[in-house]
DNA sequence: AGAATTCCCACGCTATCCCATATAATGTCG
DNA sequence: CGACATTATATGGGATAGCGTGGGAATTCT
C-alpha cells in the first residue's frame, strides 16, 4: 500500500526521485517503474503499479466490447497513461505534458492514497490540505459499519 | 499492452514512425509490424499486433458459420486490414486509402487503448480528448465491480 | 520506361545511463 | 550517553545511446 507524503523537487531536466518506500512497492509488483496518468479530477497527477492496469483491463473486459462508454473508458485509462521506468537511483522523468497538466515546478508532493498515490504541486496541494480534512472530519462517520478485526490485541 | 499516446509526422513518402513501445509490443506478439484497418466507428483507424486477429477470429468462430452478421464481419476485420512492416527504423508506409479514410497528413496521434490502438488526425483528436474525458468520468463508476487484482503480499 | 515503394544511411534532439556529491537516517563503539 | 562511522536516500551534471526524421539509392510493379 502507498501511505505517507514526501516531498521532493523536480530538476532542470524533468526528474524527480520517487519516494523509496513507493520504489519497492512497485519493484514487487513486477516493473520497475511507475504507471502515471493526469486525473480526471483536477490538475494532479496519479499513478500507481503496474498491478493497477491489470485491475483496470479486467474490469474493462467484464464491459461489452463495443459499449461506448468502455472505449471512453479505455482510451483516457490506456491512453493518457505512461509507464515511466525508473533509472539508477530511483526517479523517473516526467514528460512535459504532464508537468503542464500538474503544473508542476520546484517542489512536488507525492501523497500515498492506498492502492494508488497522488503527484501534486507542493504548494497546491498545501492549499487544500485544510479543505481536505473539514471533508475527512464531515465524513469520517460513514466508514463505521465493518465488521471489527477477529479479536487480537487492538492496541 | 498499448498505453500511452504519442504524436508523429507523417512524412512526404506516407511514412510514419510507430512509438517505440508499441513496436516492441507488436515484435513480441511475433510479426514484426502492425494490423492496421479503418475503424468502424469514425474517420480514424485501428491497429494492433498479431494477437488481435486470433483474438477476432475466436470470437467470430462462436458465431453460426452461415449467420449473415458473421459474414459481413469477417468481410470487413479481415477484408478491409492490412498488415504493414516495420522498416529498419521503426515506421510503416500507410496506403493512400488509409491516409484518405482517416484524413491523416502532417501529425498523426497513435493513442493506446490496451489490446489494440487508435490512430487519428492530430487535430480531429485533440477536438474530441475533452469531450472523451467527459464520457469516462461518467462512465468510471461501471467498471467498480471487479476483484481486486492478486496484488503481491498484502499486508 | 515511369511511378511508386522499399531499403539504407546520416543528422539532430531528447531521454537515459552513469558517476559524483550532499543530506539524512541508522548503527556502532568508546 | 554521546561522538563518530556507515548506510540509505536524494540531487546535480556530463556522457551516451535510442528514437524520430529527412533524403537519396536500389528495387519492384505495371
Amino acid at each position: 500500500m502507498f501511505i505517507s507524503s514526501t516531498v521532493n523537487s523536480l530538476d532542470a531536466k524533468g526528474r524527480v526521485s520517487v519516494p523509496a518506500s513507493f520504489r519497492t512497492q512497485c519493484s514487487e509488483a513486477g516493473f520497475n517503474g511507475i504507471i502515471v496518468w493526469p486525473s480526471l479530477d483536477g490538475a494532479y497527477l496519479e499513478g500507481g503499479d503496474l498491478s493497477l492496469l491489470d485491475y483496470y483491463k479486467s474490469a474493462l473486459d467484464q464491459m461489452d466490447m463495443y459499449d461506448p462508454g468502455r472505449e471512453a473508458l479505455e482510451l483516457v485509462i490506456f491512453g493518457e497513461s505512461e509507464k515511466l521506468n525508473f533509472d539508477s537511483t530511483g526517479r523517473v522523468s516526467l514528460p512535459a505534458k504532464f508537468r503542464d497538466y500538474a503544473d508542476l515546478e520546484g517542489q512536488v508532493t507525492f501523497i500515498g492514497r492506498g492502492r494508488k498515490f497522488e503527484i501534486w504541486n507542493s504548494e497546491a496541494h498545501e492549499a487544500r490540505k485544510s479543505e481536505l480534512r473539514e471533508q475527512a472530519r464531515a465524513n469520517r462517520h460513514r466508514m463505521a459499519a465493518v465488521p471489527p478485526p477477529t479479536q487480537g490485541g487492538g492496541s
